[in-house]
DNA sequence: ATGTCGGAATTATTCCGA
């Protein structure tokens, strides 16, 4: 089994894009980020004609998560409890006896705005209702764009002063991870650098100046079944003309 | 410090967020 995630940057502005992807990667389960769309917007009869079920939760131009996947999903939950006021940043759904969670933390901007509380306030429900509602023992994944390089090891320009990369943040990050959660290419690749995002300004991509905040997690049922974890850095890159996202997809193998 | 995108508001140009 192949599961993703990925942060697409609008959905209108990539669907070729993206189904140029699941063409060339065929993945089973995926989790995707930052829609810029609601709900009656989604192209969803574009990705039935692949193979896939869709749910989603988007809204008006920002934010919004959604599941593909080749087997019946049943929806488990539709945002973040308590968090409404955030946007639509979250959702759940049963697939194949996985509870497939895909989320988009909030950015914060900076230390100094005043959505970076916010941030950490958003961080501290999500462990607390996947804490309630996934158990350790469980077979569940958790992925999305967090917004967090986990360790200096994720940064190309390591800086506690600054946003990503705080001690506050890495803190709830790890907080969230001790109710029973793996980072899946940490866990596999202890000492190795790869990156999930490069801003599209100043040469990012080609200079490698990038951060590793989109992430795979799961439960030890899944980090079990691990065959390999991996960014897929060409799809960063043009493809038949076509512009990507600022992030690249990351994927997990399982056997 | 900020060179690029996507989308909204408004009508090709500017702003906002990332």
């Amino acid at each position: 089994m192949r599961i993703a995630t990925w942060n697409v940057n609008g959905l209108r502005a990539r669907l070729d894009f993206v189904l140029h992807w699941l063409r060339s990667r065929q993945p089973d389960i995926v989790g995707l980020q930052e829609l810029k769309l609601e709900d009656d917007q989604f192209p969803a009869m574009s990705f039935e004609a692949e193979g896939y079920r869709v749910v989603t939760h988007g809204q008006k131009a920002w934010n919004g998560v959604a599941i593909l996947s080749r087997e019946p999903a049943e929806l488990l939950q539709r945002g973040l409890p308590g968090q409404e006021t955030m946007g639509s940043r979250l959702i759940t759904a049963r697939i194949e006896g996985i509870d497939f969670t895909t989320i988009y933390l909030p950015n914060g901007k900076n230390l100094e705005h005043q959505d970076f509380p916010r941030k950490l306030a958003w961080l501290e429900s999500l462990r607390d209702h996947w804490a309630t509602c996934h158990p350790a023992d469980s077979s569940a994944v958790l992925c999305g764009d967090f917004n967090v390089c986990p360790a200096p090891i994720d940064s190309w320009h390591e800086d506690p002063a600054t946003i990503f990369h705080t001690g506050e943040e890495r803190q709830r990050f790890q907080h969230l991870l001790d109710t029973g959660l793996i980072d899946l290419f940490r866990d596999r690749y202890p000492e190795v650098q790869k990156y999930s995002w490069w801003d599209y300004r100043m040469g990012a991509f080609h200079r490698n100046l990038g951060l590793r905040i989109d992430l795979l997690l799961g439960t030890r049922a899944i980090g079990e079944r691990v065959s390999d974890v991996w960014t897929d850095r060409d799809y960063r890159k043009k493809q038949e003309g076509l512009t990507a996202s600022d992030h690249a997809p990351v994927i997990a193998d399982l056997d």
